[in-house]
DNA sequence: CTGGTCAGTTGACGGAGGTCAACTGACAGC
DNA sequence: GCTGTCAGTTGACCTCCGTCAACTGACCAG
């Protein structure tokens, strides 16, 4: 896989925050130097994980944090029957596990989606350090309050959205993922497969892979099997809206 | 309206925690007695809401996080074209605003169902207080990690679930919460409108609709516009399952 | 090379739920 | 009382997307 070349040497890494070339995505973001060092002093670091792997599974007792440094991951969640909704996709520069925090063990599972590195975050160490360091303290609240408002998102789209302009909505977002992370923005290397961009649509297989030909056949993108090139962005970014449609959604006072 | 009966009476309200009948159910759940003098401390009271009143809009600045004493609140976001999707329904001791942590403003809009009063947590008192004490922001901490795992639900639900499946789980999980408030868990009072309920589940209100009569044609519900009671709430739990179907959703490992 | 497996694509078909329209009843203003 | 408005219900119709099935191609083991 050549997606990890965009990506630090892992020798480089050797756990500093201070010279995490991640440094202004993750927690760290607005923190002074020092302070940076005792976060660092805090981070151990995590075996990496191969496609299909798992980092923590639902019903795990919480007990870290976790930064993904390289690759990619899948977190989902599963109800008795076993059906599977996925959440979320997860960059490098990411933090995923807050859902734990709740009850003190995880109630979803984040599987690697390629090889990928994580940085630990021990709860009990970062507890330590954020009661000293209260920007951190805000920094950590802040990020968690980033994911409900990506869920928020996620709702919206799944909610009130036809499913091409969900899939375009999915497509734009990985690009400007990948344009804050210094990647070419339109050029997707798509580490997730049909099947699971399906699930986190509410979509089945069948409906995305349509869907991904008509957009070829439009000529926004020209798709070859986990690759994908944005041809036209911006009528990638005009089929995200929904054209008219959907009264029903609308506020009578909106405008 | 009937349904604030159940509610403490507001003149004892006088804004103190400790004598809060919500005292379980929100911010202090796990505080001792003196430290929740001092979060007593940091709430102001806020000015009862009446139905359609705006508690904050998106792109307000952020200032306060909210707790619901009595009524109800819907909270949603809006799309540029002026779609709306809801994002939650809010009753009593529940806490709201969290959105607006990641960028200091809120990113949707919280309005009032029905007649409802407020406790407002200016944010920067609160700061002060948890960082004085720890278990507080661990308390806090828990807090939105619910919301988030709350969330989850929801997207399992719009993404995974039949119509019928999700206004089901709706039901029985306002039941739920009903419950925990010590209210009579059996006779829901909707104090959101089936439009309202239909933006939530992501479906239209003729579905919502014609869903209530089915279910009371099943027997499982007697429906009288905004008063809904259950009379089988067994039947009522296995409506919440999909049966057998969507095989796309299942894990090959699960089980 | 051959055969098996699995991800992905494409076509044919059907159904769950959306759309449009008509109607009912609660409620407010006059 | 009458009238207008708006929430909610019900029916008729249609469409988007799910289901089922067949097929292709990548990849791996032998």
């Amino acid at each position: 896989m050549e997606s990890t070349a965009t990506v630090l040497d892992l020798s480089q890494l050797r756990r500093s925050c201070s010279s995490c070339a991640l440094q202004e995505l993750c927690l760290p973001a607005g923190i002074g130097a020092d302070d940076l060092n005792r976060l660092d002093a805090t981070v151990k670091d995590k075996r990496s994980l191969d496609r299909g792997n798992v980092l923590y599974r639902d019903g795990d007792r919480f007990d870290a944090l976790y930064v993904v440094r390289s690759g990619s991951l899948k977190s989902f969640v599963q109800n008795e029957a076993g059906d599977m909704q996925i959440l979320a996709f997860h960059l490098p520069g990411e933090i995923i596990g807050f859902d734990a925090l709740a009850s003190n063990q995880h109630v979803s599972q984040a599987e690697a989606l390629e090889r990928s590195s994580i940085c630990e975050l021990p709860y009990a160490k970062l507890q330590q350090v954020t009661s000293e360091v209260p920007a951190l303290h805000r920094q950590l609240m802040r990020v968690i309050s980033r994911e409900v408002v990506e869920e928020h998102r996620h709702l919206m789209m799944m909610g009130r959205q036809q499913a091409q302009e969900q899939l375009a909505t999915f497509l734009k977002s990985l690009a400007d993922r990948y344009q804050r992370l210094q990647r070419d923005s339109t050029t997707l290397t798509l580490s997730m497969s049909r099947y699971d961009i399906a699930n986190y649509l509410g979509l089945v297989v069948e409906t995305v892979s349509r869907l991904f030909s008509r957009m070829e056949e439009m000529g926004v993108l020209e798709v070859n099997r986990k690759s994908v090139r944005i041809l036209r962005p911006d009528l990638l970014t005009s089929l995200c809206r929904s054209e008219g449609g959907n009264a029903a959604a609308k506020r009578k006072d909106a405008g």
